[in-house]
DNA sequence: GCATGATCATGC
DNA sequence: GCATGATCATGC
């Protein structure tokens, strides 16, 4: 197609003439009014505008060749990211990086290795510039250009957590089950949706039931760590569990593998094994007891980190009863007011569904023993939020977001009025508060799991 | 025993 | 200083 480029080093090193200048710097003077109109009439709209200019005046590629899938030069995929800055990170991604369209009655023929996926996506040109709310697409900077190569230049262990996210996905639509994926389902490569609009599906084999449109993704959180890590050379500021025991398994394996020497122990015991001292009355006990189990000494454990994995250590009663709610970060009043659970035309979810979506529990389960201070480790296993659940949680949601927008922060939705979820206050005590859409302060409130539809979901 | 509102503790 | 996770107090 383009003569000019036979190598990927050669397209390396046009992407990264381009470094610290924006398109405006780099379009002819003569063409800048015309793409400047484009701009304004389709910059909202069209995706993949962005991507587009950058092959025809980086890459100087005709126009009528304008389509992403057809940049293909040198077996290289272009993939043009925004990034924001980062009080300590320099640089987190805005957004995940999303691969090509996941064809649902295709994929289930396919195996990895032979995959269209890796066909595709192995080998990538990664073009990273600054994105600014208030800048227009033409003068965002183009920060750091990268080459990655996705069977090469990543960690075993991740390549292969990749493989099994991407068998993940494959087996769940070969069941029939494609309407049930869930970004959240696996850990760094995901399926996010791509919703042109929710009225948009997609046939999928083996059942008439149609599924939302889904793309592969690496996840955001996994992204950011690429960045930091791997393309950056940042330092790590979390510790490695699959470091410190050499595993090369899928992160669920190797997490799970920890606690099994422990399950149905008492945290006496429990300390008596790992040799640990410890009083039982710091708030943090458990957590400080389960690190010691996994080999770690902070909250920071990078597969966690990379998966968007939350640990939550939760406590059954001696009955069985779990007392406790499982919440989410406290929301902004005015946010909340006027976000949508699902924005189709910016592509974009309300936080609480982007959680419920994108966040996976690891849950460590102790249970109280009757007539002790003792507890048991009963369980650890993996959890997110099973998309047949999803339109309660959007109900919730909807009443929440509507008492706020009228002022009845009496009526937010209670335990009691759902199975699912309700809101409640999470902040430092009575005075922690925000504003308000009425110009009024109200105490920090979260959307909070009711706790016994988190008992149900652990097994008990 | 449970729903609800509230606060505490820790670490980033 | 604040977010997050963990827990408490009260009243029905």
């Amino acid at each position: 197609m383009n003569e000019e480029y036979r190598t990927k080093e050669e397209l390396l090193e046009r992407a990264k003439a381009v470094l610290e200048k924006s398109l405006s710097d780099i379009i002819p003077s003569e063409m800048l009014e015309v793409v400047r109109a484009e701009v304004t009439m389709y910059g909202g709209r069209r995706k993949g505008l962005f991507g587009e200019l950058v092959e025809q005046f980086v890459f100087d590629l005709a126009t009528n060749n304008r389509s992403e899938a057809d940049f293909n030069i040198a077996g290289v995929e272009l993939k043009t990211n925004p990034i924001k800055r980062h009080p300590t990170k320099t640089y987190v991604s805005k957004e995940r990086l999303v691969f090509s369209m996941i064809d649902y009655r295709a994929i289930v023929h396919e195996a990895w290795e032979t995959s269209s996926f890796l066909k595709k996506n192995r080998r990538l040109l990664l073009m990273f510039y600054l994105w600014l709310a208030e800048k227009n697409l033409l003068d965002y900077e183009f920060k750091f250009v990268r080459l990655l190569d996705l069977l090469g230049d990543i960690s075993k262990e991740d390549i292969l957590q990749i493989r099994k996210d991407w068998e993940f996905i494959v087996a769940k639509i070969k069941r029939g089950e494609a309407h049930l994926l869930s970004e959240a389902d696996t850990y760094y490569l995901g399926a996010c949706t791509k919703s042109s609009n929710s009225a948009t599906v997609r046939d999928q084999a083996d059942t008439d039931i149609k599924a939302k449109p889904r793309a592969f993704s690496l996840k955001q959180q996994y992204l950011n760590y690429l960045i930091q890590r791997e393309l950056l050379g940042k330092e790590a500021n979390t510790e490695s569990i699959f470091s410190k025991i050499r595993a090369v398994a899928g992160v669920e394996d190797v997490f799970l593998s920890k606690f099994g020497p422990f399950l149905g122990k008492t945290d006496d015991e429990i300390k008596r094994i790992i040799c640990w001292e410890r009083g039982s009355k710091a708030k943090n006990y458990k957590r400080l007891l389960v690190n010691k189990m996994l080999g770690v000494t902070s909250n920071r454990i990078e597969e966690l980190e990379k998966a968007n994995i939350t640990l939550r250590v939760v406590t059954l009663e001696p009955s069985g009863t779990l007392k406790e709610s499982v919440s989410f970060p406290t929301f902004d009043y005015e946010t909340l007011a006027n976000e949508k659970w699902e924005d189709e035309e910016n592509e974009t979810m309300a936080n609480f569904h982007l959680e419920l979506e994108t966040r996976k529990f690891l849950f460590v389960v102790f249970q109280k023993l009757k007539d002790s201070d003792a507890i048991v480790l009963r369980k650890a296993m993996f959890w997110n939020f099973p998309m047949k659940d999803l339109s309660e949680a959007e109900r919730v949601f909807e009443v929440a977001k509507s008492c706020v927008k009228d002022g009845r922060y009496g009526d937010l939705p209670k335990i009691s009025e759902s199975t699912v979820a309700h809101v409640r206050p999470h902040g430092k005590n009575s005075t922690d508060k925000l504003p308000t859409p009425q110009g009024t302060m109200e105490m920090k409130r979260c959307f909070w799991l009711n706790s016994k539809y988190v008992q149900k979901a652990i097994g008990y």
